[in-house]
RNA sequence: GCCUCUGUAGCUCAGUUGGUAGAGCAGCGGACUGAAAAUCCGCGUGUCGUUGGUUCAAUUCCGACCGGAGGCA
């Protein structure tokens, strides 16, 4: 049987990490991220990490396990926070999943594993330099020709997908589509106890959204890449992707100016959460909590507790 | 005050020789198995400024009015 672990998951600016902070305190538990953006080091303005303050004490794990010049990736984030999460365990405490990335939370749980396939860098760059020369189109047609079944659910315009198959099958002799069933044959690693947050109306969560955003220039998100960037991290690196990264870069360059800038974090931050909605949607087991137009955490913590208690978490 | 132009989706605009309309952006919905804050797919959401007139039929033609821009005074 596998160990009971919690999750509150959530789109951004959603009250994930007060909640969390809340229930590590009555329930005995540590704090393990989930998001993609959180394990970069020096990121911390910009991905709302939370602050030595507001951790209360509590032990905060997967927050800077990586540089942000590193290639980081689920299969990274699943052995290194499966490893946090037996080590909680061990020591008679409570795991709590605390993010936004679904797929990691997902993969995490699940006993999904990637070992089984090394990622090539080169391999997958020359493939995708052959996507760009040779069309959609024609990759997919390839990718029909050796796994039907997964090019039948690709788009040909999903480049990353189509490129990411090719490069499996290259590397292992295996397609994806049976990779994926192996994987998916395995037991889970967690029995995840999860709770949901969101809001009532959308527009009251892309009001914090618009807030959070202005507050985080205040506090120095400019400041923070221009560091960063001095610092000699290129900007095409996957960190400078992330949402309030790539748009202060492109102010930085002259490309943007500000208040285009921050209007642009707003915008993308506001469709990023309507994502991590839909993808936390297909969850039915999970406890949704529903804030009005603000959170509301006596309320949340009274209902994660008689539902962790349900669980057989106390 | 007079003249000209203009008013169509949240925004910028196209269009209908009269048969209630379509692009881009925005927005909304969905997918997601080693980049996931990434990537991809789908969907027009509309008192065609208002009001009369002509007409079987007006967003389209005509008049008046209202709003906006420019020009002449």
């Amino acid at each position: 049987m596998a160990e009971k672990i919690v999750v509150v998951a959530g789109p951004t600016a959603s009250g994930k990490t007060a909640l969390g902070i809340a229930l590590a305190k009555d329930f005995h538990g540590e704090i393990v991220s989930a998001d993609s953006m959180q394990v970069y080091r020096g990121m911390d303005i910009g991905t709302a990490k939370a602050t030595m303050a507001e951790r209360e004490g509590i032990p905060h794990h997967m927050l800077d396990v990586a540089e942000p010049w590193e290639e980081y990736s689920v299969a990274r984030y699943v052995e290194q926070a499966e490893a946090c999460c037996r080590d909680i365990l061990v020591r008679g405490k409570l795991p709590i999943l605390v993010g936004g990335t679904g797929l990691y939370i997902d993969s995490l749980i699940s006993g999904r594993d990637f070992a089984a396939v090394d990622s090539d860098q080169g391999l997958r760059e020359s493939l995708s330099a052959e996507y760009d020369a040779l069309g959609g189109e024609a990759m997919h047609r390839r990718l029909q020709e050796i796994d039907p079944e997964r090019s039948a659910i690709l788009h040909p315009g999903d480049k990353r997908r189509i490129v990411r198959a090719l490069e499996v099958y290259r590397l292992t002799g295996m397609t994806i589509t049976e990779h994926d069933r192996q994987t998916r044959a395995l037991p889970r690693r967690f029995d995840a106890a999860a709770i949901h947050l969101n809001f009532k109306n959308r527009s009251a969560l892309y009001a914090r959204i618009d807030r959070r955003v202005d507050r985080m220039v205040e506090q120095g998100l400019f400041r923070e890449v221009e560091g960063l960037l001095a610092a000699g991290l290129s900007p095409e690196s996957t960190a400078m992707q992330a949402i309030g990264y790539k748009e202060v870069v492109r102010a930085l360059q002259g490309e943007l100016r500000r208040e285009e800038a921050v209007d642009l974090i707003k915008q993308s931050s506001r469709r990023y959460a309507k994502r991590q909605l839909t993808w936390f949607n297909r969850d039915k087991e999970a406890l949704p909590i529903l804030w009005e137009d603000e959170p509301d955490f006596e309320y949340a913590r009274r209902l994660s507790t008689e539902f962790l208690h349900s669980r057989g978490l106390s």
